[in-house]
RNA sequence: GCGGGUGUAGCUCAGUGGUAGAGCAUCACGUUGCCAACGUGAUGGUCGUGGGUUCGAGUCCCAUCACCCGCUCCA
């Protein structure tokens, strides 16, 4: 069972180091993050796994990476700045919200109030200004010298459309792939990585013919929008996404951003607010490099409802050799949030799991105890059944006690105390998030009982695939005062250090640096015992099954490239 | 931005106006022959921040910030 919600995995992230709030030192900026030791291994593995994916393993693509700080034309031509900048105002009274510049007086038209929040400017990308500028917002010199942090990566790629393709004397179709980080002063940045200001993204640009210049046999614009559908769906899966959790959803006419002819979301199931993109791809027509070009043909500019580009030196088209025809190229873009990615792939590798028997005596201490918990709850449940007419679950919240929610608890409860012990975990779940179990006392009791039971006989274990792993190989001494133990301990250590990040630990006993391993996803442990003082051989212990084979020392490399698909 | 909640040690939390606490974690020493062992000791907190009330504030009041939940928003 992956994460049960996402404050499990913020938890261990600041715990074992790989997420901490930016800026804590002074409280905290909203929404900031700094990737820690550990974060930063994954999100450099997250991406090189994007880009060997869709750079090296095709034929068909390039790099790039291009600057963060834009020229304010960029944003002017994308749409970018008049789409992402209105002047809002919420009404205090009903609040309702209206832009600033539809009010015809300082009086909100749906409730008459006059109370209303002053125009708050909700432009969502970032700027700042480009040498010393004292000049007043708005104006002329002010505008000539404002920049933007760039909102998303892709219009950094249409404005090298041209450089890539010639200086690589690539043929369309092909396309530019870019990693890098993206801006945007979200309204609503929440549930922790999900929705940050500051984020980054894995964006591809594939240009492609326009449709009437497809020949017979070639794909289509919509074809190819399917290929990478699919292939991007497929990467997600191979890295260890369970297919029950990963959706496409095709956007409908009404969500479809202006640009777009077509887009497909890929969606994760998140645990406590579900589905959530974590990929579009989109195909985004010609209307981009048409966007930003000079020479756009009237019927074209028309058809894209562009207005004509006179700021522009350049025209982003392509002499198609076979064609003989010049032509701007369509677009489909892949676009992937790598953040997203760390947080998705951080809730589907978290699992709890019991590894231990809990002791007999106290699991039947439990099993006599449930059902007078439940004949308790069920009596509640009658009275709350009685009272309902009470304006208890009014409009001032949900009453204390739902008579269906209690019900529903305690048929989950019955049925999982005849499952002891293996259900254990379940039920130490069920009497924390069950909204029927709120407020009852009994539970009250019952609760920490069982969470103590849990924690001790439970391991949390990412099960990363190894590429994301942070740490590929913990090892250790059996024991820490054998000094010839230690000795091949760090021999080992130093002779992996170079082909993959691994950890020397000594200060703990063997099962709990098994437990700390695991709870971090190292996909293998070496401990270097006594046997090896005689044979030269190390137990290699796997995360997932928790199984110990004996490997040469001199084969321990090779085997761990293999199994680590680093080789 | 609105409503509700939370904020005390690295983590989980206790502490209802009178000397700042526990468990876990971390570190050191000893011990330890494979899945969260044990002993001894140590480190660590201007109680989110700022103001106020009070002889005295972690505790009461005001403001502010951050986070969580729900709205609103999300080209």
């Amino acid at each position: 069972m992956p994460a049960r919600s996402i404050e499990q995995i913020r938890n261990l992230c600041k715990r074992r180091g790989f997420i901490f709030p930016g800026s804590a030192a002074y409280g905290g900026l909203g929404s900031f993050w700094d990737y820690g030791p550990l974060g930063v291994e994954m999100l450099h593995h997250i991406k090189r796994a994007w880009w060997r994916s869709t750079v090296y393993e095709r034929n068909d693509m390039e790099g790039l990476d291009g600057a963060i700080i834009t020229s304010r034309k960029v944003w002017q031509h994308s749409g970018h700045e008049a789409t992402f900048s209105d002047p809002l105002v919420d009404c205090k009274k009903c609040r309702a919200r209206h832009r600033a510049d539809h009010l015809t007086s300082n009086v909100c038209p749906k409730c008459g109030s006059a109370d209303l929040t002053p125009p708050r400017s909700f432009n969502l990308m970032f700027q700042s200004h480009v040498g010393p500028v004292t000049a007043e917002a708005g104006t002329a010199e002010e505008l000539a010298s404002r920049v933007y942090l760039r909102p998303e990566t892709a219009q950094t790629i249409f404005m090298n459309f041209k450089h890539v393709q010639t200086s690589l004397r690539r043929k369309v179709p092909f396309g530019v792939a870019q990693i890098g980080k993206a801006f945007r002063n979200e309204i609503t940045p929440g549930n922790f990585i999900f929705r940050t200001r500051e984020f980054e993204q894995m964006e591809i640009e594939f240009f492609i013919k326009p449709p009437q210049f497809v020949k017979e046999g070639e794909k289509t614009d919509e074809q190819w929008h399917e290929e990478w559908i699919s292939q991007r769906y497929n990467w997600w899966l191979g890295l260890g996404v369970d297919a029950s959790r990963l959706r496409k959803r095709a956007q409908d006419k009404a969500e479809l951003a202006h640009y777009a002819k077509a887009t497909t979301d890929l969606e994760y199931l998140f645990p406590d607010f579900g589905w959530g993109e974590v990929e579009g791809v989109a195909n985004r027509t010609d209307f981009d490099l048409s966007a930003h070009s000079r020479d756009v043909p009237d019927a074209d500019l028309a058809r894209l409802k562009l207005e004509k580009n006179a700021d522009s030196t350049e025209t982003f088209d392509y002499f198609d050799p076979e064609a003989k025809a010049r032509y701007i190229p369509w677009v489909i873009e892949p676009s992937a949030g790598v953040t997203r990615a760390m947080l998705a792939f951080l809730c589907e590798a978290y699992h709890e799991e019991l590894v231990k028997e809990p002791e007999a005596a106290e699991i039947e201490a439990i099993k006599t105890e449930i059902p007078a918990v439940i004949k308790n709850a069920q009596k509640k449940a009658k009275e709350a059944r009685k009272d309902k007419p009470e304006p208890a679950a009014s409009a001032a919240g949900p009453a204390k006690f739902d008579p269906e929610a209690i019900e529903a608890f305690c048929t989950a409860l019955d049925e999982m105390a005849a499952r002891l012990p293996a259900s254990l975990l379940e039920i130490d779940n069920l009497l924390e998030e069950h909204p029927g179990a709120a407020n009852l006392e009994p539970v009250k009791k019952l609760k920490p009982k069982v969470n103590k039971m849990a924690e001790d006989c439970v391991r949390v274990v990412l099960r990363l695939h190894p590429t994301l792993a942070p740490v590929k190989v913990a090892i250790f001494p059996l024991k820490k005062n054998a000094p010839e133990i230690v000795d091949i301990a760090h021999r080992v250590t130093k002779q992996l250090s170079p082909f993959m990040r691994v950890q020397y630990d000594d200060s703990a006993g063997i099962g709990r640096l098994y437990r700390r391993q695991d709870e971090i996803g190292t996909p293998f442990c070496i401990t270097v015992d006594f046997e090896t003082l005689e044979n030269n051989t190390v137990t290699l212990r796997e995360r997932d099954t928790m199984q110990q084979t004996r490997v040469k020392i001199d084969e321990l490399k090779h085997l761990l490239m293999q199994r680590l698909h680093l080789a």
